[in-house]
DNA sequence: GATATATTTTGACGCTGTCAAGATCGCTTG
DNA sequence: CAAGCGATCTTGACAGCGTCAAAATATATC
């Protein structure tokens, strides 16, 4: 209805109704069920229009790894309000949301870093900058811990870096099947979170 | 020239020249470059003979992860020895050893943890035991280290889940190419050993 | 030496990403 | 309003993929 966007000229808004129809293959048949061609026909389109709007398959890929980071930034903004009372508390609640997208989001968080787009400096610049924003966001958040957590002194560097990796690896380690203890998610969680507790003291 | 497994008869051992093939196909051109096809017609075959050795792409796959849990063991049992002296020492070196591993052979740690290999329990049941007695090691490490550490009451139960996942995710974060800065590594590696000396008291 | 079994090959199918060339559309300009 | 032009889309084609089915071959066993 409403082009906010270029408006492409044939179709109405291909490039719009390429990234919706990937995202739902995604969603119903997961990442693996999903090829240019079956999208191209999905959104009723020949084979190689979706090559007038995404150079290949990749950059679409990581049109969509950028809605990921959207979504992943909004639970958390989302989240902002609820913070600042109990430190410990806040860090617990921030590690749970963090899990929590990427295992209710699997394939999401997989084109957001998944070593398919990543590996070898292949992905666009555009996600790259997404994913810069992202850890800036997170070492500003950790920043604001560690000033709540009071004086510090021997704080070491890259703690940012090694803290996101736990999150990222315990992530991984759930969505990826290697973890599959569902119950034991929560605790999990809660042993991360400590581990960032304790080194912010 | 020894045949310890069933002798394969025509070829001589093409289950084995499958493994070496594979695994110099992904040494030299990266573990997208493999096919099937392209491995039978390396190592003198045709197109549909591995398909008696591995039901499918994704078991050979599963046995070359076997391996790259071979060395990943080679690695930690050949460090026991100069063990034992100093405690956080030792962690730290651990921490530099796993990671040092992942990012000396980013191919075969994510053949060993990779999605592709994992998702949906794809996982050939060999390749799940590797894993399974990989962490149970680790465990066992931790539970050296708690020792050493003297007497504690209140580590969290899945700690080693949530260390572990922090080794794993700085791994992947290096390998997948979303840690760029090289020299960050020691750093990195640093301030994760940190967070699991400070878990132990 | 015959039979059974393990191993390998040939042929085929449907799928993939994407390139090259041509057709069509819709806006811009004379 | 017609001409032209660039953006958009289609058709045709190519090489590659994993893997199934059926036939051929080699080895082991009796």
């Amino acid at each position: 209805m409403t082009k906010q966007t270029k408006p492409t000229y044939h179709h109405g808004d291909l490039r719009q109704s390429l990234l919706s129809g990937a995202a739902e293959i995604i969603r119903t048949e997961g990442s693996d069920a999903l090829s240019m061609r079956k999208l191209a026909d999905k959104v009723g389109v020949s084979r190689t229009a979706p090559y007038h709007h995404f150079i290949d398959k990749h950059a679409l890929l990581c049109a969509l790894g950028e809605e990921g980071f959207r979504q992943h930034l909004a639970v958390f903004s989302e989240a902002g309000s609820d913070q600042g009372v109990d430190l410990e508390r806040d860090i617990r609640l921030y590690v749970s949301r963090y899990v929590d997208y990427a295992t209710a989001h699997p394939e999401y968080y997989d084109l957001m870093f998944g070593r398919e787009i990543w590996k070898s400096g292949e992905v666009t610049d555009s996600l790259k900058q997404c994913a810069g924003e992202a850890f800036r966001l997170y070492k500003e958040q950790m920043a604001d811990w560690i000033i709540a957590a009071g004086h510090n002194d021997d704080i070491p560097p890259r703690v940012e870096q090694a803290t996101w990796g736990a999150l990222h690896g315990i992530s991984r380690l759930l969505i990826d099947g290697i973890y599959t203890d569902e119950e034991a998610k929560k605790e999990i969680c809660d042993a991360c979170a400590t581990m960032i507790i304790n080194s912010l003291k």
